[in-house]
DNA sequence: AGCACGCCGACT
DNA sequence: GTCGGCGTGCTC
């Protein structure tokens, strides 16, 4: 006797709330939550995974019937699903669009509409129009037809009302396909056939061996590959006796080879074994106690250490702790790609237990990583932020690594989850512990230490005792320009660099802008070339010869004729990593230059082959942007140099004086990590801006204070979730009453700089121009609090809109 | 995501 | 008069 049977079904769609489907009697028993169900929606068959399981049939609809039970165990643990439901809820989107983020592509499937020759229909073509009888008589001849098919056959995108004719007058009708995209990989393996085995029999085969001289090397070429490999595949047998396939196939007729195809894991697993063979120093010890000891009180714990402190080693230790019980691991960082000094060290370390996981990985890789974590053969994964979502069997700890920044923070395709905040919410449901690392706390981080939320471990001495380097400023308006313009290198900072090359040590130039000239503008009158789509200023770049919005990424020819008023005597403004490598190449001429930016690095292998080079010493000077900070661990560096602090002072983040410090602290941190103490120069022009006096003594809790005096909110999550919002809302006037609201709030305070029609204001948001808005606000609590209940009235508007029914929008951005 | 439906501008 | 653009709404 079966009970009716419903299932709410977690469909890889952007959908107000899951459907439910009923289950037919005879697939109840293989039902359970976590497993994939194929079932129609609308005309097209999805797999999705079964969320919940209901009794009762729902009221409001008539449910259809799923189509096959997909898995006989589920692919993913119970957990996944409330991670799932959690990002869902907490950043606005939907369970489908978490789905479509966290499994592996091949994992998802997708159908596929064939066409099918109805064979019944009259060989009558007459009523049928030229692209229709063109369909007809391929189908007529082939019987089925793939959708891509016909769109070949057609030269045309649009290719849906034909087919719709096509079915109608019956010629066809339409089959969906479901497929599974995920294969093993096999590959071929060589053994000897059993009758060889006997030494005997193979000494007699070898001896009275007559014809196929090549067949006799191809078997010798077998015998030794099994000395010294084992295991024998055909490609490399091939390879090794340089013979055909036909001439292997000689052999295994002649019944003395077997070939046989076998799956194999594309995984090259290394042997399992620990070996940690440093010892930590004293320091480093203390701070592993304090993290163990913290850990037994919070389930969060903030390592605070400062650059080049041995984070690492401390990590290492915790992940061999943690192991060793049985528990895995999930090792965090920002951008994986570019971090592969720490791939290699934590590969000597843990070989076979550890997996890398990132969105760069081919799928079907992807694949056999996410069935290693979820049977607990894999004890550590090294990710990016993607790598929250395996399936881990039994979680140990969560280690966020340069826990502050801000790639851990998914921008762009829904779910925008912070990776960081999710992690503390799912080791919650695992009952694991979660470290976050980092030399410059994001400030909620430190925020929730100070509240005895997260336990806080300072780890405040570098590695060895190598001194923190010794930061001065340089007042660059006191240096007398040659020109109208700024001055980039400060006679200071040219000598600070000579004596360094001379010392045979190595100089990183830190500015934060790419190109040649960040801007153009005209010296009559003023006019400034701007992007068409963003209102962002165009960058100069010279080695292109062309003007770039570095928002957008669209290029634009040069512009000698001012667009205002005709003239044509454009003026450079303020100078970008290219004009400074020019610069430096001018200033010293023998001294070996590279530059490290978005544009010289396109690919990893770029990236990695410049940061080989500048190890090795055989590049003396690097000018870079951000990208010289992410991970490396130059040991002969000894000079930092901050061009243009001021642009970094000024960013257009309502976290200003966070990032700078982040910065700042980050890019100092390459000074002198091994031997001998370092020096930073940083120019600017506005020398006594506070958050300097805290970079200069390395001192982020007087930061912190700072922060907290001027900012009283950390987020202000209704900002960030009404601009997701307007993001992501086709509907038009839905992010036009939004925006219009938000502007209402601010207009008084901004005037007519926020007037005017939504949809500019709508592109604007989109431009992050509201953000230079925004930043100014925090600094008033009362302009804050008018302005958030404005939006949060224009928030309740949303959430009656029936599309947002059933989404709530949490007032805190403090995961657990 | 797809696909249907519906409402306005440019055409045989 | 219709064709076709995309803005809006619905799918268990």
């Amino acid at each position: 006797m079966f009970f009716p049977l419903f299932i709410e079904v977690i469909i890889p769609l952007f959908l107000p709330k899951n459907y439910t489907w009923a289950v037919p009697a005879q697939m109840q028993a293989a039902v359970q939550p976590g497993v994939r169900v194929e079932v129609q929606l609308k005309n097209k068959r999805y797999a999705g995974i079964v969320k919940k399981m209901l009794d009762k049939k729902p009221e409001e609809f008539e449910p259809k019937e799923i189509l096959n039970v997909l898995d006989t165990e589920p692919v993913v643990y119970p957990q996944q699903l409330d991670l799932w439901q959690w990002i869902a809820r907490y950043y606005m989107c939907s369970e489908g669009e978490v789905m479509q983020a966290a499994m592996p592509a091949n994992l998802k499937l997708s159908s596929e509409s064939i066409l099918i020759w109805n064979e019944e229909r009259s060989y009558d073509f007459s009523d049928l129009t030229d692209s229709e009888y063109v369909v007809a008589e391929a189908l007529e001849l082939k019987k089925e037809l793939r959708l891509n098919e016909v769109q070949q056959l057609l030269d045309a995108s649009n290719v849906y009302p034909v087919i719709k004719k096509l079915i109608e007058k019956g010629v066809c009708h339409v089959w969906e396909e479901l497929k599974e995209k995920y294969r093993s990989k096999t590959e071929t393996f060589v053994t000897l056939h059993s009758k060889y085995n006997n030494e005997d029999e193979l000494a007699d085969l070898l001896n009275n061996w007559s014809k196929a001289p090549k067949q006799m090397e191809l078997l010798l070429s077998y015998l030794h590959l099994v000395k010294t490999e084992g295991e024998v595949t055909q490609p490399k047998l091939l390879k090794k006796s340089n013979a055909t396939a036909a001439q292997l196939k000689g052999l295994c007729e002649k019944n003395i080879l077997v070939l046989e195809k076998r799956a194999t894991d594309r995984i090259r697993l290394l042997p399992r074994d620990i070996q940690i063979d440093f010892t930590l120093s004293a320091a480093q010890q203390k701070a592993f106690d304090e993290v163990q000891q913290g850990f037994s009180e919070k389930q969060v714990c903030l390592l605070h250490g400062v650059t080049a402190s041995g984070k690492t080693e401390v990590y290492t230790k915790l992940i061999e702790a943690c192991i060793t019980q049985g528990k895995q691991v999930l090792y965090m960082l920002p951008e994986i790609a570019l971090t592969s000094q720490i791939i290699r060290r934590l590969q000597k370390h843990f070989g076979g237990y550890i997996a890398i996981y990132h969105s760069k990985f081919n799928p079907n890789e992807r694949v056999e990583i996410w069935n290693k974590v979820k049977t607990g053969e894999t004890k550590v994964v090294l990710g990016a932020r993607s790598s929250l979502f395996l399936p881990f069997k039994d979680l140990g700890l969560i280690i966020a690594d340069e826990e502050h920044d801000a790639s851990y923070k998914q921008q762009d395709p829904a779910p925008r989850y912070h990776a960081r905040d999710a992690a503390i919410y799912y080791a919650s449901l695992n009952n694991a512990r979660v470290l976050l690392g980092s030399a410059t706390p994001s400030i909620e981080s430190y925020y929730n230490c100070t509240q005895q939320k997260y336990a806080l471990v300072q780890l405040d001495e570098r590695y060895g005792q190598v001194e923190l380097p010794q930061i001065s400023v340089i007042d660059i308006k006191k240096v007398p320009a040659q020109d109208k313009g700024k001055v980039a290198l400060s006679p200071s900072l040219i000598a600070a660099i000579d004596t360094s090359l001379q010392q045979q040590k190595q100089v990183i130039l830190f500015q934060n802008r790419r190109g040649y000239s960040p801007y153009l503008i005209c010296g009559t009158c003023g006019w400034i070339p701007q992007c068409r789509h963003c209102d962002v200023t165009l960058t100069y770049h010279k080695a292109k010869n062309s003007l770039a919005c570095h928002y957008c990424g669209t290029s634009y020819p040069v512009i000698n004729t001012c667009a205002a008023c005709g003239s044509h005597n454009f003026n450079q403004k303020n100078f970008g990593t290219e004009k400074i490598e020019e610069l430096v190449a001018e200033a010293f001429p023998n001294a070996r230059i590279s530059r490290m930016d978005y544009d010289s690095v396109k690919g990893k292998n770029d990236h990695d082959a410049l940061i080989k080079l500048f190890e090795q010493q055989r590049i003396d000077i690097l000018v870079g942007t951000q990208m010289v900070v992410k991970g490396l661990d130059f040991e002969h560096v000894n000079l930092v140099g901050i061009i243009d602090a001021d642009g970094i002072l000024n960013f257009t983040d309502f976290r200003v004086n966070e990032r700078a410090f982040q910065l700042m602290e980050q890019v100092s941190g390459r000074a002198g990590r091994r031997d001998g103490k370092g020096t930073v120069l940083i120019q600017v022009s506005n020398p006594m801006h506070p958050v300097l006096q805290f970079v200069k003594e390395h001192d982020f809790t007087r930061l912190f204070q700072f922060e907290l005096a001027n900012r009283k909110q950390f987020d202000y999550p209704p900002f960030t979730r009404l601009i997701q919002v307007i993001f992501k809302h086709k509907e038009k006037h839905i992010a036009e009453e939004a925006a219009n609201i938000m502007m209402q709030g601010l207009k008084k305070d901004f005037g007519n700089e926020c007037n005017g029609p939504a949809q500019p204001v709508v592109d604007r948001v989109r431009n992050q121009y509201l953000w230079e808005i925004l930043i100014k606000l925090p600094k008033d609590a009362a302009r804050i609090n008018l302005c958030k209940r404005e939006i949060q009235q224009q928030i309740v508007i949303i959430q009656s809109n029936k599309r947002y029914r059933g989404v709530t929008i949490l007032p805190d951005v403090d995961p657990v």
